[in-house]
DNA sequence: CGTGTCGGAGAACGGATGTTTACTGAATGG
DNA sequence: CCATTCAGTAAACATCCGTTCTCCGACACG
């Protein structure tokens, strides 16, 4: 195994992480263009001047939060991508990875659905340079399947970003719901989800006329 | 005409105006949680302590928003609905009123999609209601068109409320790049949105099966 | 072992915040 | 015409904010 280099940087990046679950847990019921630099190192217990060792401002910590929402993410797409068997099992995998994955990060979601259009410009552009890469692999995921042998890039990358659009809008109801603990709301959108999808994978099939 | 009631009453709505529309004014770059009552008034040019003459808080100025805005938007859904011609020049016209109305209205549109999943729970909640009317108003729509005799109330809903979240996020997206003077982008997606709305009514045309 | 590095503490700053209070003066209506 | 209503004012309140400064003490390393 490698060097374990520093007591030092190990402390560090421990606080580094727990100011970004602070920040993380407190945007459960706040923007971030209101979440306050003490507020954060409040819950964290440290000096509010701490914060400066780790982050230049808030809109800093939202930018290191959007990596590690969406970092999380990329297991989704691949898992979700990594299906091999017919399109109706496929749909019911991809709606049970996205529910689960809801159920485990919650935080996470909430954060990338609420600042994906939110006040801060810089974090706004980093979730959607994310989303661009991930509709980008999705369109490449696509492009293997023998489905769209006859459609253009253009199209299949058009079809990607539904497919991610369609992702992140589910997954933030599935997350409203929740918040309600309102778990017959929960099945019910994800029935909606699964019949989308499968309205989507019709007009697929029938694309090439 | 009706008997003019009151400059009392008139001047009082005039400065009620003023609020809502320096409110909206100013969330064009933060969000509602980070919107303050002294900020509202001071652009308005009034003491602090009026603003409790008209709002109780600034949450609830922003339901009051939240009326405003999706009340104007009631009109470009039955302009929408009213399309007589086929489907293509339907898709055509549609993508065509919801370019126009975000370069009339870009402030009621970006207040819409970032306080969609703000961090504020009343105007969230007004928001959703709102847009379920939409989505059931449109599912009232899509019922009179002959393709959907086949269909369930259910789906015919599920098609609805997919029309409704695919309108808003054209539009938010279409917003985001006539903020960057991107006119090139605009059109790209706009022609996304028709060829996403054309692969919808290709799965319309083979559902039942 | 001794010296330098650096994450964090603590206090202080000027300024902004939401809310309450007592008030003014013009429109209102009997 | 005169008493009343009430939208808006002005000032004061206690708090909270982001940022800067100096200082400390534990780790790093030659």
């Amino acid at each position: 195994m490698s060097h374990t280099i520093g007591v030092r940087q190990a402390q560090k990046q421990k606080t580094r992480q727990a100011l970004l679950d602070a920040g993380l847990r407190l945007l459960a019921e706040q923007s971030l263009s209101s979440l306050g630099l003490r507020e954060v190192t409040r819950m964290v217990g440290v000096a509010p001047a701490a914060f400066y060792r780790h982050f230049r401002d808030i809109p800093d910590l939202g930018v290191a939060l959007v990596e590690e929402s969406l970092g999380s993410l990329h297991v989704v797409i691949r898992a979700i991508l990594a299906e091999q068997p017919g399109a109706e099992e496929r749909i019911d995998r991809t709606v049970a990875v996205v529910e689960q994955y809801v159920r485990e990060n919650p935080a996470h979601v909430r954060f990338i659905a609420r600042e994906r259009h939110g006040g801060v410009r810089a974090v706004r552009k980093a979730i959607a340079a994310e989303l661009a890469r991930f509709a980008a692999e999705v369109a490449a995921g696509l492009r293997e399947q023998p489905v769209s042998d006859a459609w253009s890039d253009d199209d299949v990358l058009m079809l990607a970003e539904m497919y991610v659009d369609h992702l992140v809008m589910t997954a933030s109801a599935i997350l409203d719901a929740a918040d309600d603990d309102d778990a017959v709301a929960c099945d019910r959108i994800a029935e909606r989800a699964r019949r989308q999808l499968r309205l989507i994978s019709l007009g697929r099939l029938h694309w090439t006329d």
